[in-house]
RNA sequence: GGGUAGGUGCCCGAGUGGCUAAAGGGGGCAGACUGUAAAUCUGCUGGCUAACGCCUACACUGGUUCGAAUCCAGUCCUGCCCA
């Protein structure tokens, strides 16, 4: 049994999926690492932080350095020297976020590389090749990811869309006998199985969300993830979203909420029953200043930090509760790469432990004050100017 | 002492009669960021004001002109060259 459900505290849920590199324990955060590497992290650090699985990307690391060579130096783990779980996204996601220049058919996505202008051609079933010469634990089903605003009658020939390209995905993983076996891998005869999992789509409109999920989870597949949210909705809109596609996915299943969110996002999507959570926002905004704390995000770099002798958490890792505010701020204003490095770190920390915490208290049926005490507090200091 | 080039807003630096509170950087102060083309992007940055607007500003003093950072004279200062 692949994913197995241990506690559930009302809709909260607390499992563990069975991935051919390790275990993972949900709720989960996944950490994004989009071109094979978490922005500025060592996998040790990684470990270290208790990350239990990481994401990479089939479009970026498909343009470079190229599924093939990857598959030649070993698949994604050896390449990248992280053994534990990993998850590719299907490059849908990018149709969307580099819209400008791409051309949607039938047969697939007609992209112009960001890299070099190249056109190159994404189907359903180049995607599923891609991920599977990675040799990802988790492979994404290539979906087309509507933008939002979005009207009922494009939401739902996208949704068509992304319902016959899932078929043509499954239809291509059944007759591959998936999983790919990353090459050069020898002495392991252990079959690498693959996981694979569908996309729900639908963008606001609940009837929509509910074909979607009943198409796909008619063609059955290893777990069941809500996209098409975290693309500049209103927060409720995204919640509906969620709330809309939850009841017609299987329970013994596990859920993916696909780019989201921010920590009280996180717990009410938890609350609602997804399992799985990844996002740039502690990565990106750690790099950009800006650090996560139990008090709600603080943008380091402010003057109010110059002479702040505090950390910036006070349930922050050792490694960077060591530090006062006043240093961190200089080392950001220094451009010190370490400012980058270390907030990359605590904002992951903050995330992972978030989520561990999450599973702690479904476990003891406690998940409900967990969440209403952490977000009290969170967005208590929020309305400051 | 003589010659020469120059002195612009917190700093560097454009501008050489009106379109100039003065380009562009840097620095500073804020903001954004949600399946990562992001160590990125955006806004503000002389004073007073909620705003209209008013005031003070391109070394200093005086002058020419309807009008000067820009032209003229003198003064002070700085770099370089000569003695």
């Amino acid at each position: 049994m692949p994913f197995s459900l241990t506690a559930t505290d009302r809709n909260a849920r607390a499992g563990t999926l069975s991935l051919p590199h390790g275990e993972v324990t949900t709720p989960i955060f996944m950490p994004v690492g989009t071109q094979g590497s978490v922005k500025t992290l060592h996998p040790a650090e990684l470990d270290e932080l208790g990350a239990q699985i990481i994401l990479g990307n089939t479009y970026h690391l498909w343009l470079r350095p190229g599924d093939q060579l990857i598959s030649q130096m070993g698949g994604l783990h050896d390449f990248t020297s992280w053994q534990k779980p990993i998850l590719t996204d299907s490059g849908g996601f990018q149709v969307w976020s580099l819209a400008k220049m791409r051309k949607i058919s039938e047969e697939g996505v007609q992209f112009q590389s960001h890299l070099d202008g190249t056109r190159m051609m994404l189907t359903p079933e180049k995607s599923m090749e891609i991920q599977a010469s990675l040799g990802s634990d988790i492979a994404m089903l290539f979906d087309e990811c509507p933008p939002y605003p979005c009207d009922e009658k494009y939401a739902a020939t996208s949704l068509a869309l992304t319902s016959r390209w899932a078929k043509r995905c499954k239809e291509h993983i059944t007759k591959s006998g998936w999983g790919f076996q990353p090459q050069a891998v020898e002495g392991d005869s252990s079959p690498l199985k693959q996981h694979h999992f569908g996309i729900v789509q639908g963008s606001i409109y609940p009837d929509l969300r509910e074909q979607s999920a009943r198409e796909l989870v008619e063609l059955d597949f290893d777990g069941y993830a809500i996209g098409g949210v975290s693309v500049g909705e209103p927060e409720e809109e995204m919640f509906h979203a969620i709330d809309n596609a939850i009841p017609f996915l299987p329970a013994h299943k596990p859920r993916y909420a696909m780019g989201l969110g921010t920590p009280p996002q996180i717990l009410e999507m938890i609350s609602r029953g997804v399992d799985m959570f990844d996002c740039v926002m502690p990565t990106r905004m750690a790099r950009h200043g800006v650090a996560f704390t139990l008090d709600g995000p603080i943008h380091i770099k402010n003057l109010i930090h110059a002479q702040d002798p505090r950390p910036i958490c006070e349930s922050s890792h050792p490694h960077v509760s060591r530090f006062s505010r006043s240093y961190i701020r200089h080392l950001f204003r220094a451009g010190e790469l370490l400012a980058l490095r270390l907030l990359s770190f605590h904002n992951l920390h903050f995330y992972l432990s978030l989520t561990q915490q999450a599973r702690q208290a479904i476990l003891s049926n406690t998940f409900s004050d967990f969440k209403t005490s952490f977000t009290n507090r969170y967005l208590s200091n929020q309305s400051k100017p």
